[in-house]
DNA sequence: CGGGATCTCCGAATCGATTCGAGAATCGGA
DNA sequence: TCCGATTCTCGAATCGATTCGGAGATCCCG
C-alpha cells in the first residue's frame, strides 16, 4: 500500500511505456495497440488507478468542465422560485452538449475564504441580474479570458445579455388591466432584499433588482401614480401579506403582481376579504409558472420562457467557448388571459 | 498586446523579483515587505494580472475548493422541492467555513462527456439518496482519497451517512392515526420515476428511493393491507390527482401521504369533492415544512430537520477534508399534530 | 530485396503556481 | 562595533497530466 495514490507515470512504468503512452490510453485521443492498452490498463488496475486527476488534466488542458452560475441570493433561496429552476433546467439542457457542471456561487457571502468567481476553476460563468458590485468580478474574468454572460442585467457593452423585455410586458398587463375600465390600481413589488420591511414605495430607482425596477416602470407608463407596495420575496405567503394591506379601506379595484407567486397570495387575500376574483378585483401575475395549488384559478399573466432563457445563457456561453460570437438576445413575454381579470366593478 | 494571459512569473520578473515572492505576495502565507509588495501588485496591475489561475493553484495545493453535490433527479426539478432546498441551505451553511463551492451533478445523463464524480475537479462528494449504479463511482472515489458522505442511502461500510429515520417516524404518524380510530386508511407515495404511470402499488420493493420505501413500510407495520396509490412527483398536484382517486367510492378516512405537499393535494380534493378536514377525512403529511398558501389548514406531520440534515452532511465532509472522523448521523423526526387529523367520523 | 507509407511509442517540454529550506539583509541590544 | 535574532527573498523541486515532433518498427508492393 503505498502512502500516496498512484500517478500514470507510476502506470506506465508498472506497464513498461512511457508515460505519454499510457495517458493517451485514457484520452482515447491516438491510437494505441490493442496490447499495449490492455497491458497499461492492467497495470492500472493493479495499482488502483483510477484514472487521470482531473486537475492536472484541466491545468495543461485549459478546460475544466465547469460553468459557475452567480447568484444574487442564497443558494438554498434562489431555487424556491419556479422561474429560477426553471431557468436552471434550460441551462442546463444548454449546457450539455459541452459536457459542463454547475458550480453555484453567490456573491455576499461572510465567507472571506469562499471561492468567488476569480478563484474557482471555471471556464465560463454566467451572472444573474447582477449588481453594481460585481463590475469588478467582471472585468477580472474578462481580462483572464473567461466568457461571461449576464441574465438580465448590465454589465458593460462587452459582455452578452439575455434580457427580457419586462417594461413592455409589464406595460401591457396594465394596458390590458386599463382597457377593463380599471382607475384604482395597485401594484405588488419588491425591496431592495429580503431584509428590508414591507411598505409602500415611492421611487423606482430605490429597487435595487432591474428586474422588478423595469417591472414597476412598464407599469407605471399606464398608471403613473398607482401606489406601489414592496414585500421581501417572491412568494404566496408575500403576496397574501401585500394584500391584506392594499384591501384595507378604499381597495383598488386591479392589483398588478409583479409574479405569478405574489398574484397568487394576493387572490388568497381577496377571498379572505370575502371579495371575488376578478369580480370584485383583478389580479394580474408575470412570470407564467404553474402556480401549484391555485387551481381554479388561471392568472391573467405574462409568460415569460424562463427555460429558452436558461438555454439561451447556455448556448452563449457554450459559443464563446468554442470561439464563436455569441448572441445577446431579449427574450419577450406574451400575454395571457387567465380568469383573473375582468371589467372593473360597476 | 501579449497574445496570452501573463503569468505570476511575468508578473515576477517585471516586479524584479522571484515568482515564489510574488506568489506569496497573492497567497499572503508569508510576510513580505510592504515595498515588495507594493512593487508587485504595481506590476500585476501593469500587466493586467487578475491573481493565480486556480487550476495550477488547485493542483499544486490539491484542494479545488469545490464539493460536488450529485442528485438522483435532474438538476432543474431537484430544487423545486423545498426539503431539498432546505437541505442545500443547511449544506452550504456546514461549507462556508471551509469556502467550498457547489459543484452540481446529476447521475443519469444522456451525455458521454458529462463531467461525472470521477472526472470532475473535487475536494469531496455528496451522494443524495444514492442508488445501485453509483457504487462503482464511489469506489473509485474512494480510492482516490476523496471523501464521500451518502444522504439517505447507503454506500457500504466506509461512507458516513446521514439518515431519517423514515420507518419509526411513519410508523409514528399510522399509530397516531389508529390512535383515532381509523380503520380503512390509504396512503399516498411515489413511484420508481416520474415517467411511470400513477397507480396502486403492492410490492414495497418494486418502489426503488430508499426514502419511499422506509415510509411505506413504516406505515405498512400499522396498516399492513392499506392501499398505497403512488405518484410520479411530490407535488400538491400530484397529491390532488392521488386524492381524486382515493376519494372516490369507499372511500378511506384517513390518507397519510408521504410529504406534505402530497397531504395538501390530497386536502384539495378532500375540498373539492365537499369533505371536511378532518371531520370527514383526516390527512398527514411528512416534512413539516410549510406549504405556501395551505393556511388555515395546519397539516399532521413528521417534522424532518432539512437543514439539520444538510448540515450534517456539511459537516462530515468538512471533517473529513480536515482529518478527523465524519460523524455519521440518523435524524428523528418529530411528530407534530395540526388540525388535519382527527376522530375517525361516526 | 529495397524504398516509401503507416502505425506505435517515446522523450521532452509545458501548463502555472506553491512551498520549504537556506541564505541575505536588517535590527536591537550590549 | 559586534553578534544573535528576526524578517525577507530566492532557487529549485514538485503537483500530475497532455501534446507534438520524430524515431523505430512493420508492412506493402513493385
Amino acid at each position: 500500500m503505498s502512502s500516496r495514490r498512484a500517478t500514470i507515470s507510476d502506470v506506465a512504468r508498472e506497464a513498461g511505456v512511457s508515460a505519454s503512452t499510457a495517458s493517451v490510453v485514457f484520452s482515447g485521443k491516438v491510437s494505441v495497440s490493442d496490447a499495449t492498452r490492455a497491458k497499461v490498463l492492467a497495470a492500472a488496475e493493479a495499482l488502483g488507478y483510477t484514472g487521470p486527476d482531473p486537475r492536472a488534466a484541466s491545468l495543461r488542458t485549459g478546460r475544466a468542465g465547469v460553468v459557475a452560475v452567480l447568484f444574487r441570493e442564497r443558494l438554498a433561496s434562489a431555487f424556491r422560485d419556479p422561474v429560477t429552476a426553471a431557468m436552471m433546467d434550460g441551462l442546463t439542457d444548454a449546457l450539455a452538449p459541452i459536457g459542463a457542471g454547475v458550480l453555484l456561487l453567490h456573491d455576499e457571502g461572510p465567507v472571506e475564504s469562499a471561492p468567488t468567481l476569480t478563484t474557482a476553476p471555471v471556464d465560463a460563468a454566467i451572472l444573474l441580474g447582477c449588481n453594481e458590485i460585481l463590475q469588478s468580478s467582471v472585468d477580472v474574468l474578462g481580462r483572464r479570458g473567461i466568457p461571461v454572460v449576464v441574465i438580465e442585467g448590465d454589465a458593460g457593452p462587452d459582455v452578452p445579455q439575455i434580457l427580457l423585455d419586462n417594461v413592455e410586458a409589464q406595460r401591457t398587463a396594465a394596458e390590458h388591466v386599463r382597457s377593463l375600465g380599471h382607475e384604482r390600481v395597485a401594484l405588488v413589488t419588491l425591496t431592495k432584499d429580503a431584509t428590508r420591511p414591507r411598505g409602500f414605495i415611492d421611487d423606482p430607482s430605490r429597487v435595487a433588482v432591474e428586474v422588478t425596477r423595469d417591472r414597476l416602470r412598464g407599469a407605471r407608463q399606464v398608471y403613473p401614480d398607482a401606489p406601489a407596495y414592496a414585500v421581501g420575496a417572491s412568494s404566496i405567503d408575500e403576496g397574501l401579506a401585500a394584500g391584506r394591506v392594499l384591501l384595507q379601506g378604499e381597495r383598488p379595484t386591479a392589483i398588478i403582481a409583479q409574479s405569478d407567486l405574489l398574484a397568487a397570495g394576493v387572490i388568497r387575500a381577496a377571498e379572505e376579504a370575502g371579495l371575488r376574483v376578478p369580480e370584485d378585483l383583478s389580479v394580474t401575475g408575470f412570470d407564467g409558472i404553474t402556480v401549484d395549488g391555485l387551481a381554479p384559478y388561471a392568472l391573467t399573466t405574462l409568460v415569460q420562457d424562463a427555460i429558452a432563457k436558461g438555454r439561451a445563457a447556455g448556448e452563449a456561453v457554450v459559443a464563446m467557448l468554442e470561439g464563436r460570437d455569441p448572441a445577446s438576445l431579449t427574450l419577450t413575454c406574451t400575454f395571457r388571459r387567465g380568469n383573473t381579470t375582468g371589467p372593473v366593478p360597476a
